[in-house]
DNA sequence: AGCTAATTGAAAATCATTCTCATTTAAAAT
DNA sequence: ATTTTAAATGAGAATGATTTTCAATTAGCT
């Protein structure tokens, strides 16, 4: 199934999909459409029923599946909140961070690593050796502070 | 319930908890105890295995209620890892961050904090205002490095 | 158009977390 | 030391989230 006009994200992910051997099914594709337009982050269930609108009846394993496959191709990033819950954005693979507002948990990007620069000097002494790490900024969006 | 010989984590515990009133209980001191002494980060589960093996009986929603309690009271870290999982490291309310070995889940801290001296302009442009920030470290410790 | 392995949907199974409520207990007051 | 009382616990039920299973469907080759 190849829609007439499709967005970069989804071209990407098609692309990235088909470099692994995996298909690009409508639910996946849907799943890519679904994020991306979205400017916040959203639970599976939020996903779900996003998707359900598009497609009609959806499977949510299928959601749960596409998303942990998603992560691993680096097409979305899962997002932790203090309350312990989570949600997921997507992501082009670039190496970039997010800051979330706990208030509409909605996701702004910012390009600047703050762990790039960092000396590591004194971590590596303990013998300890980066391989990643995860960073995540927590406040408020405009919109949020206005309205509060 | 007061023991003769206390650790220093455990006083602190003791201290915090009554500062807010609440109750310094045998299973909450058990919880300080178990995540102190290890050297890695426990799931609930675990934790809730531990704290059996000292007291005999007790009840899991009450380990539950520990840690959510004692992560508002800055006693406790949350830690994800990548699999989405997630474990539980004591904390005495210092501002810290974690290393996690991937392999091991232990856990080594980092005063040194990454973000603390970074350049917020470009975010705050954006008129988000930060309030607070999650980094952790992923990698291999000495250990699991020789062990590989 | 037909083939085939990959993918999906639906429901069941499993695992994690929260809730309820009767009983127990820490700590304050006597 | 004993009493009192609100806070905390345990056990299990209830809820919620995630994973598994397997028969039916479909994307992407020939």
């Amino acid at each position: 199934m190849k829609k007439n006009s499709e967005s970069t994200q989804e071209s990407y992910a098609r692309e990235v999909l088909r470099e692994r051997g995996l298909k690009s099914t409508v639910q996946r594709l849907a799943v890519v459409h679904v994020l991306h337009t979205s400017r916040k982050s959203l639970s599976v269930g939020e996903i779900h029923d996003e998707v359900k609108k598009m497609l009609g009846t959806t499977g949510l394993a299928t959601i749960y599946r596409t998303l942990e496959m998603f992560e691993d191709l680096g097409l979305v990033k899962r997002l932790h909140f203090p309350d312990g819950g989570h949600g997921y954005a997507f992501s082009q693979g670039e190496h970039v961070h997010h800051m979330v507002c706990v208030d509409c948990r909605g996701v702004f990007d910012f390009p600047e690593c703050p762990v790039e620069s960092f000396d590591y000097a004194s971590v590596e002494k303990q013998g300890f050796r980066v391989k990643d790490h995860f960073v995540q900024l927590f406040g408020q969006c405009v919109k949020c502070a206005e309205a509060a």
